[in-house]
DNA sequence: CTGTTGTGTGAACAGTGTTCTCGTGCCCGC
DNA sequence: GCGGGCACGAGAACACTGTTCACACAACAG
């Protein structure tokens, strides 16, 4: 029986993946350490290289788990928002939005990790980060995109916005419209991406503490943000 | 000639500052070592315990320096323009934004060690840090707060803030006000603040890389932020 | 049953921060 | 001017860290 071995490799895989994250989630990066992975799996310390490349490739694993989390968060609140009313598309992306806050505050670990300033001496590998860090901008994009399609979208707010928008920068955001195939114009991708700055900017600011001496507690004031937000995206319900 | 063994020990003390802040920008916080400021200076490392208390507090040095030089780019900016027009001040408040990010994006090094994810291992005392990092924000807020007093703020604006502000957001806004001695009611704090958070984000994920696959350059996208701030503000040159 | 392959061990090496003891040279006060 | 005291520096040691290596054992395949 070949499956009881790769049961077991993939069974001592996964507990050093619960003990790596434990250990992030209660002391930081710094506190993620092989011997501590070791110590808790009851394994020689060199036994942990038949698993993982070494500390680097753990962390990535970490990497990868925290923004696949934080997108299936995003994903899950706009899913159950759709699926309360499929037609309230502003709703759907207030609950993205929140949940993208929501996860983060609640995770500040695995946050800090994913968003926080490049952890020292390790550089992620883009080709295993990229696309899963993208997940939730996306999926706020393709609601905002369906949105306009459906003339949801206020179309004076978007001839506003191409007022105060440069050629180089809207060249910027065709190609990126062109490169996803988002049917907005680049005005359209201008607002989102307004949008997203302000959600994340705020996001980052209460998870590293930043927040803390302008306001507290936040979440009145980030609920008024989103309702702001999405007035500003020109979405109609 | 006792001023001869005080100099002989600031311009150690200098030197291993130099030396460690050298090695952040170069190698980032993890790059910031005892045995290599050591060696730079040709000494002992048991002996840069006679200057510094250990890495922790080597690490709480260069954390308020970035600080105070982040805080020095923003007032330099701010005089500057208010030295060429004392009664702009849109174009103040515009000049000290456009520094804040600025100076972030000329030093990513020491702008994530004072923005980034918490420090792993290590919590920066809060006595030496605060008053420092709360300075950029308290600069912008009190030339807001003279347009405020001199007119120059639109009514309109703030009133329309004001209906979107919750209770306690405003009661700790009032709060925040009080204790700064800002005369500004919560609405206008609000404006700021949001302003604020607006600017701090953007330059968070410029520098952090989270912008790089949305808009790139991104010269152009802020200084048009910038304007879009202004204007929310109701400042009025 | 034999051999290959997966798995685990312990030692070793090169780093790190921190603390200790021990000199030694210089400044200060007498 | 000249000891006494103290700041300074050196080096070893300890407890950690990641990584690699040679070796041993057990499980599976033929």
């Amino acid at each position: 029986m070949v499956a009881t071995r790769e049961r077991r490799r993939q069974e001592t895989t996964d507990a050093i993946l619960r003990s790596a994250r434990t250990h992030l989630e209660r002391a930081g990066v710094e506190g993620v350490t092989l011997r501590a992975v070791a110590r808790d799996l009851d394994i020689a310390v060199s036994a942990l290289y038949r698993y993982v490349d070494g500390r680097d490739d753990l962390l990535t694993e970490l990497l990868v788990e925290a923004f696949t989390e934080h997108a299936d968060a995003v994903d899950a609140a706009v899913d159950a928002s759709l699926a309360t009313d499929p037609d309230d598309l502003a709703a759907a992306v207030t609950a993205g939005l929140r949940a993208y806050r929501g996860w983060s505050v609640a995770h500040p670990a695995q946050f800090g990790l994913a968003f926080g300033a490049p952890v020292p001496g390790y550089h992620a590998p883009a080709d295993r980060t990229v696309a899963v860090a993208v997940r939730p901008g996306s999926r706020i994009m393709g609601l905002f995109a369906t949105a306009y399609e459906r003339g949801l979208v206020d179309e004076d707010v978007v001839t506003a916005r191409a007022s105060t928008l440069d050629d180089g920068t809207a060249a910027g955001f065709d190609a990126l419209a062109a490169r996803q195939s988002y049917p907005l114009p680049a005005p359209a991708i201008a607002l989102a991406v307004d949008a997203f700055v302000r959600v994340h900017g705020f996001t980052v600011m209460e998870v590293f503490g930043q927040l803390r001496p302008l306001v507290m507690p936040a979440d009145a004031y980030y609920e008024a943000l989103l309702r702001e937000i999405v007035a500003t995206l020109g979405l109609r319900a």
